[in-house]
RNA sequence: GCGCCAGUAGCUCAGUUGGAUAGAGUAUUAGACUACGAAUCUAAGGGUCACGAGUUCGAAUCUUGUCUGGCGCGCCA
């Protein structure tokens, strides 16, 4: 069992001794940042003194007399009235078997049958991703990874608005590219797009049919579905280089389809109001500060009304919670579709949305606002191309999402220990290259040899790790997951460097550290497969 | 003007159901390879937790006021 389950039992039984029931929950067990302060600290004595009417180190004290202390090397009362645990070193050395024999799976949590759907990119087909779609994919999938290891269903959705003005100027502008290639005159709409990539795909597309678009009837709406098809499939080839794998994606033209948006319009009929000819969602009478045009006076749909039944139409799925990541620009949006979602019964925490906040990118200690290359925004790409997937998926997935990112071109293109992808990994390289090295060595799963701090250090660590998957999960907070990894990583090297694995003069302990190394190395490749960075044996 | 997010070491950031001397990385300085990968490790210096007031045994954390920055506030998507 869980050491720190078993040591949370054990004061609540104290407790329960003392007339003072308490869940699990209730008791909170820190490791101790101080090696004086023993393995374990808990503050229980003076959180719940108040029960007891006795300053919190007579309370403390009267917990350590009716406590259990098997397992336990010692017990201290300090500062305040911390209780410090100190362990005997065979109950940490369990822990190795247990993360040997469920490998890949240690950390999992079981299966909790609750259904998520996490939308996340969901750019626009009209051209490449840049930057901020990069973070939102990179958070986007690492939080699908860490949910599903957490034990929920997770579907990964991208929704394509393929029924709006943009991809009309797309149809538009690729439409004009192409009478360009046959020297025809051609007009290019002000606010279509002028990049290259239109241009590229107006040869593809002549390359297919020829000058067949040249006589046909509506050639625009032609060139607006097969040029966000090629968008979309270069999307969908760039997302793929990034490791990241949507299950569905969800036409806006689809979801619209079956008068799905007119029997919208009817089931919201009581909250909807006309207002200078515009048709008004009072979602002020939920969460919003302002209430929102649906139909404009001219008849056409806002955005947000098919959007809507979009969400409307997820929940109709059955997934339990729907999970949007969007850009921080969006968080305006928020309010309104929880209450849209209100208006049709359900609960305002449905849906969760993860704002991602800006990027910016820093070369030379100067931000970078478009590529050198082309001159146009800089893409996801060339960022996979100039500092490879590992980095930029850990350098995304590295700081919470709520806090601006500055994303540090030299830094991430470094191979050095000032880098901290090639620090995590190099740490498992070597526990690979160790284990490569003394292949013909058994590896014993009891630890039983292990004592040094450092081992100890590493033991404990490691024993933690389903408690941050399930802090990660609770929390939505990839970067929980890249500090684990880096702090890990960090108990490796210093073990590496203080203690000697391979002595075959000495193979009773030579075999307990391998097996630490094989079990660290397990738990360092599930934390880094969880933010989508490899773990490499050679580098 | 209103709303959301933020302000912690020179720089980039952790620390958020209130806990012990506020931590990492980076940068700077000084050390450590005749053995498993020195892409590493060991130390040192570096702080008015934006500012004030309050709540209590105890506040970076909670409340409140002020200042600064980013973003939003459209019959755009």
């Amino acid at each position: 069992m869980d050491i720190v389950i078993e040591l949370k039992t054990k004061l609540l039984e104290a407790l329960k001794k003392m007339g003072v029931n308490l869940t699990v929950d209730d008791i909170v067990i820190e490791n101790s940042k101080d090696s004086s302060h023993g393995d374990y600290a808990t503050n229980v004595a003076m959180k719940y003194c108040k029960e007891f009417q006795k300053p919190p180190r007579e309370v403390a004290n009267l917990i350590l007399s009716n406590l259990d202390m098997s397992g336990i090397d010692k017990v201290e009362i300090a500062g305040p009235g911390f209780i410090n645990l100190f362990l005997k070193k065979d109950s940490l050395q369990s822990i190795v078997k247990t993360v040997i024999e469920l490998d890949n799976n240690y950390g999992a949590l079981p299966k909790n049958g609750k259904k998520i759907n996490v939308e996340f990119v969901s750019a626009n087909p009209t051209g490449d991703l840049h930057v901020g779609h990069a973070r939102g994919a990179a958070i986007g999938d690492s939080l699908c990874r860490i949910l599903s290891f957490a034990g929920y269903e997770v579907t990964r959705e991208y929704y394509i608005n393929d029924a709006g003005s943009q991809i009309k100027h797309l149809g538009e502008s690729v439409y004009a590219r192409y009478r360009e290639l046959f020297g025809l005159d051609f007009n290019l709409p002000e606010d279509g797009y002028h990049g290259q990539d239109i241009i590229d795909i107006a040869k593809i597309i002549k390359d297919e049919i020829g000058d067949e678009a040249l006589k046909m009837e509506d050639p625009v709406s032609y060139f607006m579905r097969r040029g966000q098809d090629l968008e979309l499939e270069k999307i969908n080839r760039d997302l793929q280089v990034f490791r990241v794998k949507f299950d569905i994606f969800s036409s806006e033209l689809k979801i619209r389809s079956n008068k799905a948006v007119e029997k919208e319009l009817e089931y919201l009929s009581n909250h909807l109001y006309r207002e200078e000819g515009a048709l008004v969602l009072k979602t002020t009478d939920f969460l919003d500060d302002k209430d929102r045009v649906v139909v404009k006076s001219n008849g056409e749909y806002t955005y947000f009304l098919p959007d809507i039944v979009y969400h409307c139409n997820k929940l109709s799925r059955g997934f339990d919670q729907l999970i949007d990541v969007l850009g921080a620009d969006h968080h305006g949006y928020i309010n309104r579709m929880k209450s849209a979602l209100m208006m049709h019964g359900y609960d305002k925490d449905v849906l969760d949305v993860s704002l991602i906040q800006m990027v910016r990118i820093m070369k030379d200690g100067e931000e970078m606002k478009a590529s050198k290359r082309t001159g146009n925004a800089y893409t996801l790409r060339e960022l996979c191309e100039d500092v490879g997937v590992d980095a930029a998926r850990y350098f995304f997935a590295m700081r919470a999402s709520t806090s601006h990112l500055d994303f540090d071109m030299n830094l991430a293109v470094e191979q050095s220990s000032t880098n901290p992808v090639y620090y995590a990994q190099y740490a498992h390289a070597r526990l690979c290259s160790v284990l490569d090295n003394s292949s013909d060595i058994e590896i014993d799963i009891s630890a039983k040899n292990l004592k040094e701090k450092s081992e100890i250090n590493l033991l404990k660590f490691i024993q933690n790790w389903p408690n941050v998957v399930k802090e990660a999960s609770d929390e939505k907070a990839p970067y929980k997951i890249t500090n684990y990894i880096h702090s890990l990583a960090e108990l490796v090297h210093v073990f590496y460097t203080e203690c000697r694995v391979i002595d075959r003069d000495n193979l009773s302990v030579t075999s307990s550290r391998l097996a630490l190394c094989k079990a660290s190395k397990i738990v360092l490749e599930n934390a880094l497969n969880l933010v989508g960075v490899s773990a490499p044996s050679h580098m």
